[in-house]
RNA sequence: GCCGGAAUGGCGGAACUGGUAUACGCGCACGACUCAAAAUCGUGUUCCUUUUAGGAUUGAGGGUUCGAUUCCCUCUUCCGGCACCA
């Protein structure tokens, strides 16, 4: 009997299904349906692949065999994207050209590709440095710019001092360069960007079309970052002009006590008066010098400086003046805010710095509108013991409907008294204590709704909090209502244990021993003539005010920023652009495309923000396409992002020198069925890649508005221990060990699936590769034990319902993507078969059939194998072109089964039965077991039964 | 802080629509084969107890239900994303 060596038939199959074209994708197929499965493209590295590729590779496979089988015309491309910052830094750092680190790479890429039986179609591979494929990136590009969509500009970039480049807003990650890690600084440098923003509405929106997972829909949505507020302009006092400001809350405009503008705000210059100038400007030039890293570490600590001058606050008419400070942005809104400190977190850390006015204008408010609530004035006390900290709180019980807790000191105000005379009152006559003296009160009111059991009425309170200190322990005997006499207790508790369970006592207690600003939505006050509207009202009712008379309007804000495009590096697209002294910057011709990255003899990046291929002066001087003048070519190259951004179009048609793909083609395989990738590319490719599509539907350029129909993430490999994989550690698995070590691709292949669902994050397991390499072991030997000579026409039911059942399984789970079960289905159905085969001839009609669909469940995990598996039972042609098996239920039912009893819900035993029996037959079995039977003494009052699962009595 | 996701044996994980929790694999223990080891095969393996049996158990606590890993409420922890975005 022949060992099952996988060194010994998988490089034999890897080249029969190369040499057969056994996976080319055949344009205009009219037979099949297309199927488009795609995984992200690897960036060939120095190190290699590692087990996290496989991961993904080996789950688009699969999918990709099964849809095969399942009769579908299947696209399962592979390529390289191989421009950009890694690879230029390795060739820098192993002294060769950035050219033969690529190829190098790649080749080594592509042996572990192949070694592991991926069924890609190599006769459509691309890379994204070949001149025939940038050419169209190029072409696509200038798209952009013909449409106004690509711009110049000179803008402050993240700037990485290590990469020596700018980078766009997704390749900044807590403040440090996404790919190295430095922590980024500002640098104002001329900059291609694309109006990615004029998309932004557009990306949100076709998230709703598109079969994506929600986290991933809202990890997008929130990258945008939408959000819709008002644009106002206040006066400035003494100037012609106005200064504009965004804002979410308009509603608390009468709140705005000061205006704050962004240091490197354009107006900041003008308005600055002369005794202010010297600090103004020591603290402008200082935020400009600091980086995205130390702007965030100051978060806590605010700083900022009064420029001199005031506005007018065009809501309330109040004079307002205006500072600066680094914690607002120049690049979101208007680099303006109206800052309302009584509801802003920040406005408030602010204003409390520097002694600013706190004026509060919203109200909290609790509880629904209730039938015939009768209004009232109300105060919460909360009496502190200064000694100890402790705050007097009342135990009224149970909480319920709004009622009764854990609450303050609290009752109605008399008609016309005085609140801190009334809160005196209270305390006195609920608790006894008569030293006590007020210490504060709320700026603010807090309104309530509630029910209140004593009194058995409806209320509306507005609640006024006061903060007392007790003095001493001297009591009185305190005079309560008759409703209230013994309905509470009173109780000494530290302040951090005080946890009032009403909202309205909650909101005192915290705004009058902690401060801060109030966020939430409630009731307008000292707001003129908008007091007592709820804010949401508020809003739209302030901003159509304003509107009509031309001081505000509507406005969307988003988070995004516009992509920067440009990088001062030699390894990229050069962007095709030529800058003319008459004409600016010109398109280069489409017929003079590609602008081929020069040779240089130096590309290492420069310190001043310019890019290395300024010095090809042959290159770089050229004349201009519109009037034949002397021009200069763009230096600058694009980003990495760039070529990857439609890679998914070209592998439509990957050999077209007319056309970046021919629209027939383009129609036919229409957009990627399904997308594999990352995690860590949702904001970056995943989102630009988008935005490009979107663009090119618009000019008509492609047939579908989004690239992708359906996309998931594959989680991550973990070390065995749990921590991330990385070179510096020194524990990442190395595919290619594995498979000459011996297990070979097919066990690596099931152990990487079999680990966990493919969507989870899962540390790798060493010892399962020996788990699925047995499996294949014991499949690999039933086949070769299998004596086909004696066949006979054996009828075996088991045999039957083990392989139909297999069949529903495996299909099933791949249809829900549940990779790891469907293997489950597999290693069970093959201990089934090892317990059939010792009670069975094992040699049929049957068990061939068994046999080879168990092979063809096993094509698409375990590819080699179930060839040459396949090849032994004497199948014809490639296992892989079969079709996929189907079942059929009928074999699935037994005509005994087994039903759980319960008695008062608790597991019993079971009872053996007739597929179809009724309640009453289970319940005579039931009784009649002496196990069960002994806890049906009593009697039975109820009995549940649910056919073909369960019986439950219920007994006294 | 905000938004998402998750928590099940010693470990990775399974469980359809609320219906026998712990499938499958790893590990471990014992046995067979062997001079021996590896490999292979077989048996067992959630925990506790006073072990022919009983009890507990899906992060914690509560609720709905005859019955909850599954539905609802509160909380804890972990992971991912965003974060001075007005």
């Amino acid at each position: 009997m022949r060992r099952y060596s996988p060194k010994s038939i998988e490089p034999k199959w890897q080249k029969t299904w190369e040499d057969n074209g056994t996976y080319h994708a055949v344009d205009f197929d009219k037979e099949k349906p297309k199927y488009v499965m795609l995984t992200e493209f690897p960036y060939p590295s120095g190190s290699g692949m590692h087990i996290g590729h496989m991961r993904e590779y080996t789950l688009g496979d699969v999918i990709a065999r099964q849809k095969r089988m399942l009769g579908f015309n299947v696209l399962y491309p592979m390529g390289y994207d191989a421009f950009g910052l890694p690879t230029e830094n390795y060739a820098i750092k192993n002294k060769v050209t950035p050219q033969k680190a690529t190829e190098e790479n790649i080749n080594n890429f592509q042996k572990q590709l192949v070694s592991m039986g991926f069924s890609f179609d190599w006769s459509r591979s691309i890379k994204t440095t070949d001149p025939n494929y940038y050419k169209w990136t190029q072409w696509l590009f200038l798209r952009f710019f013909k449409q106004g969509m690509a711009y110049q500009a000179e803008i402050a970039v993240n700037w990485c001092p290590f990469c020596k480049t700018g980078l766009s807003n997704e390749e900044v990650v807590n403040g440090r360069h996404e790919r190295c890690d430095t922590p980024v600084d500002k640098k104002l440098i001329k900059q291609w960007v694309l109006r990615i923003t004029d998309y932004a509405e557009r990306l949100i929106e076709g998230l709703n079309d598109l079969d994506y997972p929600k986290w991933i829909a809202e990890q997008q949505i929130n990258w945008i970052g939408r959000s819709k507020g008002a644009e106002i302009d206040f006066k400035l006092e003494g100037h012609d002009e106005s200064i504009k400001v965004f804002t979410t809350r308009p509603d608390t405009i009468y709140g705005a006590t000061f205006m704050v503008l962004a240091p490197e705000h354009p107006l900041v210059g003008q308005i600055t008066t002369e005794e202010q100038k010297v600090s103004v400007n020591t603290y402008v030039r200082e935020a400009a010098s600091k980086s995205d890293l130390e702007r965030q570490e100051s978060e806590k600590d605010k700083s900022g400086v009064f420029v001199g001058a005031y506005v007018i606050n065009p809501a309330s008419g109040e004079r307002i003046p205006v500072w600066i400070a680094d914690y607002i942005l120049m690049g979101y809104g208007t680099g303006a805010i109206m800052a309302v400190p009584a509801h802003d977190d920040r406005d408030f850390a602010f204003a409390t710095k520097y002694g600013l006015p706190i004026k509060y204008v919203v109200e909290p408010e609790y509880g629904d509108s209730l039938d015939g609530e009768i209004e009232k004035e109300a105060v919460v006390a909360i009496l502190r013991d200064p000694e100890t900290d402790e705050v007097l709180m009342l135990d009224w019980g149970p909480r319920k409907d709004r009622y009764g807790g854990m609450l303050f000191i609290g009752g109605g105000l008399d008609t016309g008294e005085d609140i801190i005379e009334g809160a005196k009152r209270e305390i006195t006559e609920e608790t006894g204590y008569v030293n006590v003296r007020f210490n504060k009160g709320l700026p603010f009111s807090v309104h309530s709704h509630y029910y209140s059991n004593v009194k058995n009425a409806n209320y509306y309170a507005k609640i006024h909090g006061v903060l007392f200190d007790l003095v001493d322990h001297e009591k009185v005997r305190p005079k309560l209502d008759e409703g209230e006499k013994g309905k509470f207790k009173t109780k000494w508790l530290p302040i951090s244990k005080a946890e009032p369970d009403d909202e309205a006592h909650r909101q005192v207690f915290l705004s009058l021993l902690f401060g801060g600003a109030l966020t939430k939505e409630g009731l307008m006050a000292n707001s003129g003539k908008y007091d007592r509207l709820p804010s949401s009202v508020m809003r739209d009712k302030v901003i159509a005010d304003l509107t009509s008379k031309g001081l505000a309007y509507e406005r969307i804000n988003y988070r995004l920023r516009d992509w920067i495009f440009s990088r001062q590096r030699y390894w990229g697209e050069p962007i095709p652009i030529i800058h003319c002294e008459k004409h600016g910057a010109v398109a280069v011709p489409d017929k003079d495309l590609p602008v081929k990255l020069p040779n240089i003899t130096n590309y290492e990046p420069t310190h001043d923000g310019e890019s290395p291929l300024a010095s090809a002066t042959d290159w770089v001087n050229t004349i201009c396409p519109q009037c034949g003048g002397p021009a200069r070519r763009e230096t600058d190259t694009m980003p990495n992002w760039a070529g990857s951004s439609w890679y998914y179009l070209r592998y439509f048609d990957p050999k077209n020198s007319k056309q970046f793909a021919s629209l027939d083609k383009l129609k036919y395989w229409q957009d990627v069925d399904l997308y594999l990738g990352g995690t860590e590319h949702i904001t970056l490719h995943l989102l630009y890649s988008r935005f490009w599509h979107q663009f090119f539907f618009d000019l008509g350029l492609v047939p579908t508005p989004e690239p992708y129909k359906a996309r998931r993430s594959q989680g991550i490999i973990l070390a065995a221990d749990g921590t991330k994989m990385s070179k510096s550690r020194g524990n990442i698995v190395d595919p290619t060990e594995v498979i000459d070590s011996g297990y070979g691709a097919d066990a690596l292949r099931l152990a990487v699936i079999f680990l966990a669902p493919y969507d989870q994050t899962t540390p790798w397991s060493p010892e399962s590769l020996g788990g699925t390499f047995r499996f294949l072991q014991r499949v690999w030997n039933l086949v070769q034990e299998y004596n086909t000579s004696e066949g006979g026409t054996n009828e075996s039911n088991d045999l039957k319902r083990v392989i139909n059942r297999v069949v529903k399984r495996v299909s099933q789970d791949l249809l829900n993507l549940s990779f790891n079960t469907a293997i489950a289905g597999l290693m069970e159905c093959v201990n089934d078969l090892y317990a059939l085969k010792a009670q069975d001839s094992y040699s049929s009609v049957e068990w061939q059939w068994a046999l080879e669909t168990l092979a063809k469940l096993l094509a698409p995990f375990a590819p080699h194998m179930a060839e040459e598996v396949w090849e032994q039972l004497g199948g014809e042609q490639s296992i892989h072109l079969q079709e996929w098996p189907g079942y059929d239920d009928k074999f699935l039912v037994s005509d005994r089964i087994v039903i759980a009893v319960q008695v008062n819900g608790k597991l019993r035993g079971d009872v053996e039965v007739g597929a179809d029996a009724d309640q009453q037959s289970v319940e005579v079995a039931a009784k009649s077991d002496p196990k069960i039977s002994r806890y049906l003494e009593g009697k039975v009052e109820k009995v549940i039964f649910v056919p073909g699962r369960i019986i439950n009595f219920l007994v006294k």
